[in-house]
DNA sequence: CATAATGCTTAGAATGATTATAATTTATAT
DNA sequence: ATATAAATTATAATCATTCTAAGCATTATG
């Protein structure tokens, strides 16, 4: 993230307050946010952030590959400023969302690879989190 | 999807004709339609068929267990008749999902699964589908 | 086979996420 | 300083999906 304010210096992408909140905001943040989740924080320091302004500035770093939408919840896009290739981690009883690495190693059956051109996979995992195993045993 | 049709004789599952239709229109279907794909459908053979009701349909069935939600295209739901465990392939050109057997074996990194009850993963494949392959060539 | 009870269907309204619009404001390069 | 292009804003519009309430149809039962 650091890179986009870096590598957008000297382009004609305006480097407005609101959208280095938004930018600042999405640094290093491991926490799969949702629009609504970024407006909501954003607009407490900048009280005349609106909406639209969060979607056009994930839209804009969407397009621009600095951004990734994640396609995992059903009710809404989450946003992933980790463009790297990994893959995603989901506790089906809280709804978090972690991220791992990709080290797996993971092939298309040879029958589909021959006619398929494989640009890349996503593994979503589903389960449990330590933090929701520990409040069952509890129980 | 036969299954379900047995399955829920003599339960409390009404088997109203708009409900065989859709479940007609789903046995077999490999084309991950969304509700709208299947009301199109539908809609054709019985004209009262509301939108409502296929949206109901489908998420009876989906409680049941007997139809799975994809969240594949950020855009709407698509159905999946076939609930066991498998993969899809999507081609990033003309958006068609294609299955994929669960053959593959893959695994959480050791530190993650130490503290995650793994329950299941599915894996999104993306790149050119044979059809797509071909017509870019033609160019 | 008649009927009650429950569950289903329906049209339309409501909701919630996201995008479009159009006027105003601001960052940036000159 | 200022022109220009681009961003922000409030609001309206759109699209998928869910909710609602009234009437209707399946099914179990007598």
């Amino acid at each position: 993230m650091k890179q986009i304010q870096k590598k957008n210096e000297g382009t004609r992408f305006k480097r407005t307050p609101q959208r280095l909140a938004i930018l600042e905001y999405l640094e290093g943040n491991t926490s799969h946010p949702s629009a609504e989740d970024i407006f909501r924080v954003v607009s407490k320091r900048y009280q005349s952030m609106s909406f639209a302004t969060v979607y056009n500035t994930l839209n804009t770093l969407t397009r621009a590959g600095e951004l990734r939408e994640l396609t995992i919840d059903p009710e809404r896009k989450r946003y992933d400023p980790d463009t790297s290739r990994h893959h995603h981690l989901i506790c089906v009883l809280c709804g978090k969302i972690a991220d791992i690495p990709e080290k797996i190693g993971v092939e298309l059956p040879k029958d589909m690879a021959e006619h398929f051109v494989l640009l890349g996979h996503h593994i979503e995992f589903y389960g449990h989190c330590s933090s929701c195993r520990k409040k069952n045993k509890a129980k």
